[in-house]
RNA sequence: GCCCCCGUAGCCCAACGGCAGAGGCAGGCCCCUUAAAAGGGCUCCAGUGUCGGUUCGAGUCCGACCGGGGGUACCA
């Protein structure tokens, strides 16, 4: 951008800008002034001047520094957050606001791995950059604080926390997460025996060997190795947690396909924090969007676990939510692939097997080994598509219903899955629209157990409605609701031990190892006996060791084992230690973490970055982050933290979980990490397509007669979220270089509020441009340089439009609404210029308007602020505040209606009450003729507002 | 299919249940300029997606539907 000569020498230009922007960024570091003192410790240097202040963490998500660096997209939310803690610090509060990055994992590795360069060495490079474009923007982040979860002595921390994970169990009768040495002791006391599913020896603890004793507290770990079946991505290399998978089973990052096979590997028991999760969802300020997306993700659902007997001596357990239907269950499904199946199976197909049950198989053994094989190869995707046909085969023997003692055949069907409930169903066609549809493909008894509308017009009747068909000689449901009904049908099933009341999850346990690169290493070791046995915490860091080839194995064979890359590095893989048993020779765990695992904890890590004692500080932790007494019930955390959507059920619920544990181990104050959330929108910009349906560079298409053209090609134009994808991006630097940052952040700022998406559009820019060139010269004399202002009294109009414009953008600022905030500056602005066309602004106006832009535009404000006179920077003055006296006038126009339609306005003293204003509006000659020949029946006056004459 | 969010001027967005317009972009006219525009001023532009309800009064509250976006799904 070229200046021209006789643009004015003082004029606010792109030029003016960064020359301004540049040297404020300089000072700012210089001067430390974002520098935000902590109580106590190494950073609290200074706090006695902020002592008395309310604090207030500002957090946002961080972000993973991409090689493509940032697009104006990301930093939204990162302004947001700068504009909220600026306004904040100037209204009195001690505000901690810090930026990190989010380095490990798969996608700075991925990105590695596509250019052929160590991840070290592009992550480092990709956060250098990104720290130059987020400086250029003019955030006020203590510097001092920034971590990366990539460094050694950030990542030694996560460690820590897994081994606090992993040393601790969860007490059911407290729902607490305990120390497993308290675990120990008190079964070594005798106090418990081991949990439920915790203890495949069949004896009792006192009877067990040490390596037995060993594998059953290794049981109770929050942090366990199991071998069951999990998400295997061999175009990763890697498995992954349910959360990475899509619903049409790819993997979230690639799109690769995903195939469920059993492996041995670690997990995270959060399903034990299952309830806690759901239920301290009520105490949080989200929105309810997002609580939603993690009440379903958790998804637990009530009802019963019932057994059924079968012919082979062995029952099928089922879990219902309908209990009350039980009378009408008239088959049962198990998935192909539960392990009931082999057992089940007859030889010989029974006389009373209908054809279509057998699916042309000559005995039950053939006909369920080729279902098998079939349901297996058929991708999530097919699934999907030929979800309407139900299929299934008969596996040759019966169960018994229990409430009817009716033989019920046994199918296997893939419309059951292994992964949910026991993997097994009672089907019961009345009241599931699912069993009905099978059950009218296999031609089986449909019985209706609840009474349907008599209207009722479809199949499955899934409603309320009394019970029907629902009797034997012990039990009598017939004319109870549902949930009369389910409550004494388990009552029913307990007391004749059929089952018993119970709960499911959708949530899964967390898969949280990684056969990759770029990660935290495990602090694990195994000895002879295969078990695996933490470090003890001096042995601290698990460095990450060099090595050439970080690439991962991968492969598009879903038979494929996975192999982690550290396995590679022959001489890290074995360890000699003694962990107490004299020194032996360990095997180190070969999987690193997921992503996920440094985004657990970081919010903890800013208040306290430089601790090599411990994660945080407990005092640093309960200042910043503790509940607030004040508050009855309040979980504590961040006080307010933005960041996108996309986040819903991984990190912020792999985030709370971790927090929750670190709560019952008494290492943090707070009960939750994030007490307010706020999402923010996305930012929008055109894409075009080419006839291929392949995205062009949306910079070089031309629009034509309302067509476009990409070169000669005419392509179209689509609308999305912005980014490398859809090559619609726009950097932040070409709106430094055009416009400056100022600028930038105005104008993000102000096209929409901040939960909202918004299209970007580059050359709407500039009407935020010439806001500042506006207020720029309400101060400064474009030719001269000199000021404009004045020191002169202030006249009522413009106190009066001031002190509107103040309590007006406050109530922007603190609502998040700054489009609100910036077009109230904006009013104030045009007033000035017109009351005060040749100059001459007071000087107490000037200074209220440019405080009032600081958190907006806070390099502009700084220079205008110098100019006024003020050596000192204005991050710390006073936020101006309004003078109620102002905010209201002596009189005001208010509107007539008759009959709710405004039919004239009449001019009353600003607090007349009823009677005067009916008075005032009755004297309107137009008033009069509307009033003339009616009655009116009522006078609604709302003092200050309007009045209304209901007219007969 | 179910759940959540959003529909106001050509576009982005405002409006404690009380006169639909705060602000910006684009358009038009004028000024400044040799010229240009990212300078200045003025100006045009909607009755709030549709239908019904509550109310003295509805963009706002309620119900149904339509459209856009997002989430989720044989979840037993």
């Amino acid at each position: 951008m070229t200046e021209h000569a006789d643009i004015p020498p003082y004029r606010y230009t792109a030029g003016m800008a960064r020359r301004i922007e540049l040297a404020w960024q300089d000072r700012w570091e210089a001067d430390g002034t974002f520098h935000t003192p902590n109580p106590v410790g190494r950073l609290s240097e200074g706090f006695d001047r902020v002592a008395g202040r309310p604090k207030l963490y500002v957090n946002d998500m961080f972000p993973y520094p991409s090689g493509a660096g940032l697009h104006v997209g990301h930093p939204l939310g990162f302004i947001g957050t700068d504009v909220f803690a600026r306004y904040q610090r100037m209204n009195g509060h001690h505000v901690l606001h810090a930026m990190g990055f989010d380095a490990f994992g798969l996608p700075a590795e991925q990105y590695a791995v596509e250019t052929g360069r160590h991840p070290r060495v592009t992550t480092e490079a990709n956060i250098v950059n990104y720290r130059r474009q987020l400086r250029r923007l003019g955030l006020g982040h203590d510097p001092r604080r920034s971590v990366s979860t990539a460094d050694v002595s950030y990542y030694r921390w996560t460690q820590w926390i897994f081994l606090q994970i992993f040393n601790s169990w969860f007490d059911s009768d407290t729902q607490r997460g305990r120390p497993i040495d308290e675990l120990i002791t008190e079964l070594d006391a005798g106090f418990r025996e081991p949990g439920e599913g915790t203890n495949p020896f069949g004896r009792p603890w006192a009877e067990l060997s040490t390596v037995e004793r060993r594998e059953v507290v290794n049981n109770h770990r929050l942090a366990y190795v199991s071998e069951a079946p999990v998400n295997w991505c061999p175009g990763l290399g890697t498995v992954l947690a349910n959360e990475e998978v899509t619903a049409d089973g790819r993997s979230d990052r690639g799109n690769f396909p995903v195939y469920r096979r059993p492996l041995k590997q670690w997990k995270m028991r959060i399903t034990a924090y299952a309830d806690r999760l759901l239920a301290d969802l009520e105490r949080l300020d989200w929105s309810d969007s997002i609580k939603l997306m993690q009440r379903n993700w958790i998804g637990r659902s009530t009802g019963a676990s019932i057994v059924f007997p079968t012919e082979r001596g062995l029952g099928i357990e089922v879990f219902t939510t309908r209990p009350d239907t039980l009378f009408g269950a008239t088959y049962m499904v198990l998935a192909p692939e539960h392990p009931l199946v082999d057992v089940l199976t007859a030889v010989a197909w029974p006389g009373d097997a209908a054809a279509a049950w057998t699916a042309g198989g000559p005995t039950p053994t053939e006909a369920v080994a080729t279902y098998q094989k079939q349901a297996s190869q058929r991708s999530e995707m097919d699934r999907q598509v030929e979800a309407k046909t139900k299929t299934g085969v008969f596996v040759g023997s019966y169960a018994v219903n229990p409430a009817t003692n009716e033989r019920i055949p046994v199918f296997i069907a893939d419309y059951v899955l292994m992964g949910y409930g026991t993997g097994a169903i009672m089907a019961v066609p009345g009241q599931d629209q699912r069993d009905w549809d099978f059950a009218e493909t296999f031609d089986l008894p449909i019985v209706r157990t609840v009474q349907p509308p008599i209207d009722f017009a479809a199949k499955a009747y899934i409603g309320e409605g009394p019970a029907i068909h629902s009797a034997n000689d012990t039990l009598i449901l017939d004319g109870m609701g549902v949930a009369e009904a389910k409550a004494a049908m388990i009552g029913w099933l307990e007391r004749q031990g059929h089952g018993d009341g119970a709960v499911t999850y959708k949530l899964r346990d967390w898969l949280f190892s990684r056969q990759r690169y770029w990660g935290e290493p495990f602090p694990i070791v195994y000895g002879a006996d295969g078990l695996p046995q933490p470090l003890p915490e001096q042995l601290l860091p698990v460095v990450l060791p060099d090595i050439e080839d970080f690439t991962p194995k991968t492969s598009d064979d879903e038979n494929s084992e996975p192999e982690p890359p550290l396995g590679r590095i022959t001489d890290w893989t074995t360890v000699r230690l003694d962990l107490g048993e004299g020194e032996q020779e360990y095997r180190r765990d070969l999987n690193t973490m997921p992503q996920w695992a440094g985004s657990c904890w970081y919010e903890l890590r800013y208040l306290d970055p430089t601790n090599d004692q411990s994660l945080v500080d407990k005092d640093i932790e309960r200042y910043w982050m503790g509940p607030d007494p004040a508050r009855p019930g309040d979980t504590g955390g961040v006080d307010l933290y933005i960041g996108g959507v996309e986040h819903a059920v991984l990190h912020l619920l792999y985030a709370r979980f971790w927090h929750k544990v670190l709560f019952d181990l008494g290492h943090v104050s707070s009960e939750e990490p994030f007490r307010r959330l706020f999402n923010q929108g996305y930012v929008l910009a055109d894409a075009y397509v080419d006839s291929r349906g392949v995205y062009v560079e949306a910079a070089k298409v031309e629009p034509r007669d309302g067509r476009f053209f990409f070169g000669d090609e005419e392509v179209r134009r689509e609308h999305g979220k912005m980014g490398k994808s859809l090559k619609n991006s726009v950097t932040p630097d070409e709106m430094y270089a055009d416009y400056g940052a100022d600028t930038l952040r105005l104008y993000e700022m102000f096209t929409g509020p901040m939960d909202q998406s918004r299209p970007w559009e580059t050359k709407a820019v500039v009407g935020s441009m010439r806001l500042l060139q506006r207020i720029w010269r309400v101060v400064v004399d474009e030719h001269t340089g000199e000021l404009r202002t004045v020191a002169a009294e202030v006249p009522d109009e413009t106190l009066r439009v001031l002190h509107r414009t103040i309590a007006a953008v406050r109530d922007g600022m603190e609502t998040l609404r700054f489009n609100i905030a910036i077009a109230k500056v904006t009013e104030l602005t045009n007033h000035l210029t017109t009351a005060y066309a040749d100059g001459g602004v007071p000087v107490a106006v000037a200074e209220s308007l440019v405080l009032m832009l600081a958190p907006l535009a806070p390099h502009a404000a700084e220079e205008l602020w110098a100019k006024l006179g003020h050596p000192e920077s204005l991050t710390w003055e006073a936020f101006p505040v309004a003078d109620p006296a102002y905010l209201v006038d002596d009189t005001i126009e208010i509107p007539v209606q008759v009959n709710g339609k405004v039919r004239a306005t009449v001019v009353v003293a600003s607090d007349a009450d009823a009677a005067a204003m009916e008075a005032a509006a009755l004297a309107e000659d137009r008033v009069a003729a509307y009033l003339d020949g009616g009655t009116v029946r009522k006078v609604i006056a709302v003092p200050g507002r309007l009045i209304n004459f209901v007219v007969a």
